[in-house]
RNA sequence: CGGGGCGUAGCGCAGCCUGGUAGCGCACUACACUGGGGGUGUAGUGGUCGCAGGUUCAAAUCCUGCCGUCCCGACCA
């Protein structure tokens, strides 16, 4: 590609509107552009490093065994309503008419769809299993789009649908998309973890998700420092702490303190001089089903975060938890929430493992202004003990090996077995070799394409721009030629070792505009992130060489003209 | 959904408090010079000041409403 052909404009000044890095980067470099909030354009630079991603997708998808195909956008509601998400969805999926007054949705994903097709073509368990995907636009009203490409409301997933005929067959496809997204990531050159994740309002059984490492990530993953372990925070497994000293303590004999306006942890412990440690607090949360309202106390180490998702499985609650407010509080138990402790509660008790372990421990009196000091276990009675807490960092792994790390990371992929949810619901069976029907199982796997371009963008970066891996980089060299307009040489030289590169096959930009000196031309190409960079001017070539270098060190080399196509091929990375 | 910020040229911003000719930098156009790290000069192009209403002789500026957009929050009792 010649740049004097390329819409290729780049911006000096950040954009107000950019945060996290990879989004500024994006919007300076060209390659996106905002079209509403959460809807962003996809510039020529953009867009070639977006198919990069898209084609090793396809190509490791299609070296899985998975065949593609394309199933529109827009879907009838009828189809949502069969599998009973047309309610349980909330406003994130993006309902409206058509001219008809016929109810549609844009697919934020699509199960329904892809079942209705596979109930029809497949009958028979010869023809499982098989595994169908699309690379195509999903589109989810998302309460807050933010971070450029990574949350948007329109975007491009590629998904894949699983069919088996039994639960062994779908674990063993399971696998094979593992090991076919770990492909992927490698060739991407992006550091990333599998981690095991809450399967969320998809729905099923067992479900990872693939996090690229990048401290802007939305979500936090705990692993072990020397297992393969590795979860994402909403799921890891707290371990109840080895007894330690605290186990031999005697139980001393509660009492009643005043404590005048100590209403949080933090109060308490500088109050009191005690470890936070020693501390215990409750939450109240409450469920609404059918009407009716149910109130539970969560009951914590002062130390230990509630775990929502722990939680909301525990109790089995679908939707956001929904906190008890100050005045329901103040009806139900006659304190405020800053007092609220675990003896003498007449409401539903659930005990984190953890805060079952404290002894002699200080926790709200359920009366304003007053704690109880020295409270034990055996005064309580009628409770349930439950992991609902935040692991944290140096905490045991649940597999026995290592301690707990925490790092954050960015969700590009998430694959899940969705078992027979929705054939169960859309009556997508088959008949097994007895002449039987039978519902068949399921499997999905999601990618984010454009996800992972920001995501790359974020692991890799200097202060002068992005650094493209070879696999990813819109253009894999870049020729950089001086005084373009008054050497003939470097004029010829720089064409015909553009021919030549393009020929090879190298995905090359010539910067043949005339008018661009040398520091504006690098500046681009540095902030654009190409990776190989060859600088031709008369005065090394006049010595029959050129001046290589790559974006990744700031070195340079010089190296004989003729020889330049065979050096680039030497280092150039890209895993097939 | 709650709180806060911002909306003035393609981008980054000033002007608003104290009402009176709409400005600066980048980008863009033309010409000249320059030519190995975002060059210099001269001359230019480009704006319903987010929208609607109100106050006023007069509104980018004051008031009201709406819209858009960004950030934080939506467990930590």
């Amino acid at each position: 590609m010649r740049a004097s052909q390329f819409l290729l404009k780049t911006k000096k000044d950040d954009p107000a509107e950019a945060e996290i890095v990879s989004h500024r980067l994006m919007l300076r470099s060209g390659m996106i552009k905002k079209v509403a909030a959460g809807l962003y354009s996809w510039l020529p630079v953009g867009l070639r490093v977006f198919r990069k991603v898209e084609s090793i997708v396809r190509d490791e998808m299609n070296k899985s065994g998975a065949m593609e195909l394309l199933m529109p956008t827009a879907q009838p509601s009828d189809l949502w309503e069969e599998s009973g998400r047309w309610n349980e969805f909330g406003p994130e999926l993006m309902r409206f008419q058509d001219r008809h007054q016929r109810d549609f949705c844009l697919g934020p994903t699509h199960e329904e769809v892809i079942t209705d097709i596979v109930r029809n073509e497949i009958s028979s368990y010869k023809q499982l299993p098989v595994n169908l995907y699309q690379i195509n636009t999903k589109f989810r009203d998302e309460r807050r789009p933010r971070f450029g490409v990574i949350r948007t409301r329109e975007f491009c997933m590629k998904d894949a649908y699983s069919f088996h005929s039994d639960e062994a067959c779908l674990a063993n496809t399971y696998q094979t998309m593992h090991d076919t997204y770990s492909n992927i990531f490698k060739r991407f050159g992006l550091k990333f973890r599998a981690v095991i994740a809450d399967t969320g309002s998809i729905g099923g059984n067992s479900s990872h998700e693939f996090m690229v490492l990048a401290e802007s990530g939305e979500d936090a993953i705990a692993f072990s420092d020397s297992s393969d372990y590795a979860a994402n925070l909403e799921k890891a497994i707290s371990l109840t702490e080895k007894p330690n000293d605290s186990s031999k303590e005697t139980e001393k004999s509660s009492s009643v303190i005043a404590t005048p306006n100590i209403k949080t942890i933090d109060q308490l412990t500088n109050f009191l001089k005690i470890d936070v440690q020693k501390t215990i607090k409750t939450l109240v949360v409450k469920n609404i089903t059918n009407d009716k309202e149910t109130f539970y106390a969560l009951v914590l180490r002062g130390d230990h975060q509630l775990n929502e998702v722990k939680t909301k499985n525990h109790l089995k609650i679908s939707g956001d938890l929904q906190f008890a407010s100050d005045d329901e509080i103040k009806t139900l138990l006659g304190c405020h929430s800053g007092s609220i402790g675990p003896i003498n509660l007449d409401v539903n008790l659930i005990i984190d493992t953890a805060a079952q372990n404290v002894k002699n421990f200080v926790c709200g009196a359920n009366e304003d202004d007053k704690h109880i000091i020295n409270a034990n276990w055996s005064e309580v009675s009628n409770f349930e003990t439950a992991d609902i807490r935040n692991v944290l960092e140096g905490d045991l792994s649940p597999d026995g090996k290592g301690k707990i790390q925490i790092k954050r990371g960015i969700e590009v992929g998430h694959i899940f077995q969705l078992g027979t949810k929705y054939s169960e619901s859309m009556r997508a069976k088959i008949l097994d070799e007895n002449g039987k029907d039978k519902l068949m199982h399921m499997g999905c796997y999601g990618i984010g394409i454009g996800r992972i371009v920001a995501a790359a963008i974020e692991q890799n970066n200097d202060e002068k721009g992005i650094i493209w891996p070879d696999s990813l980089a819109p253009f894999l060299v870049v020729i950089v030629p001086i005084n373009l307009h008054k050497s003939e040489l470097v004029r010829k030289t720089s064409e015909d070792l553009y021919n030549a590169l393009q020929n090879s096959g190298y995905d090359t930009l010539l910067m043949d505009q005339e008018n661009k000196r040398l520091g504006s031309m690098l500046a681009d190409v540095e902030l654009i992130g190409i990776p190989h960079i060859v600088v031709i001017g008369e005065r090394d070539l006049n010595d029959g060489y050129i001046e290589y270098k790559q974006r990744l060190s700031s070195e340079s080399r010089r190296i004989k003209l003729e020889e330049t196509i065979k050096y680039i091929a030497d280092e150039v990375q890209i895993i097939k």
